[in-house]
DNA sequence: CAGAGATATTCCTCTTTGCGTATATCCGTG
DNA sequence: CACGGATATACGCAAAGAGGAATATCTCTG
């Protein structure tokens, strides 16, 4: 029954506030990492959790990796995202997330994560990698 | 967060079967084990994990229980319900529930859980139990 | 109050899940 | 190819969850 298999995935946290934030664009693990404030392998096991059940699909970027939601989605994620999305409407944590994603997003002049490529493209948007060669 | 635990409840099988017939209407414990074939602990503890979340409510009735989803439930149990049904319409193990509920109070004639009481009413509803005083 | 039926609880076991540490893999650069 | 950064995986551990067997509790009846 797939329909069980969504509703394991939406009963964390993590994973609740990763396919929030999904359901507005498509982002990176970095952005997670930033916008979440969890460790790099808290997140990736959620990612390779919603992952594994198909709630997410990703795509390789240079040395990046983007999760977005999948392109075809189950009727069954469908109705749940739409469900999840209006009882957050007023969270807290979730309305928080996105004012940091906003943020985090600032400084991306592109449409992907361009903002998480300081050695491909400019080094001056993020200044603490590109200075990080000492 | 009160959602993550209306999903908890939600990611089983048997509680979901549960939480579909008390859309229809309120049932007594005898009932589930009858519709979902399921031994009786299996059935208790799952109503009490139910309960405990406060995904349903219950009330005694003689020396039954009767379990109904709350009066006042959470904009997110409303939501969620609504959801599922949705998601549920079509589904060959829950459109089967639907049918042996029916089939199993076809019994009843009150309004609650009258053929599950062979001791104070009638006893031809239930002839197994009327004749097991030996 | 004894007995029987309905339901809940306890104990035990097995599996799953979540988290952290450490390590591996993959990619781009030099 | 060596290195560093981004991400994933392996391993160990604690906690939760699910199921069954046995037992307890509650209620009604006689």
């Amino acid at each position: 029954m797939k329909l069980i298999e969504v509703y394991k995935c939406l009963c964390d946290e993590t994973r609740l506030r990763i396919l929030l934030l999904l359901s507005h664009r498509p982002l990176c693990v970095c952005h997670f990492q930033e916008i979440l404030s969890a460790p790099q392998v808290k997140i990736s096991k959620h990612l390779a959790y919603l992952r594994e059940h198909a709630l997410v699909e990703t795509r390789r970027e240079g040395a990046w990796i983007v999760y977005s939601l999948p392109a075809k989605p189950s009727p069954e994620l469908t109705a749940n995202m739409k469900c999840l999305q209006d009882c957050c409407r007023e969270n807290v944590v979730f309305t928080a997330d996105l004012r940091r994603m906003t943020k985090a997003l600032a400084n991306c002049t592109g449409p992907l994560a361009e903002c998480c490529q300081p050695k491909t493209k400019s080094k001056a948007v993020t200044p603490k990698r590109s200075t990080a060669g000492a």
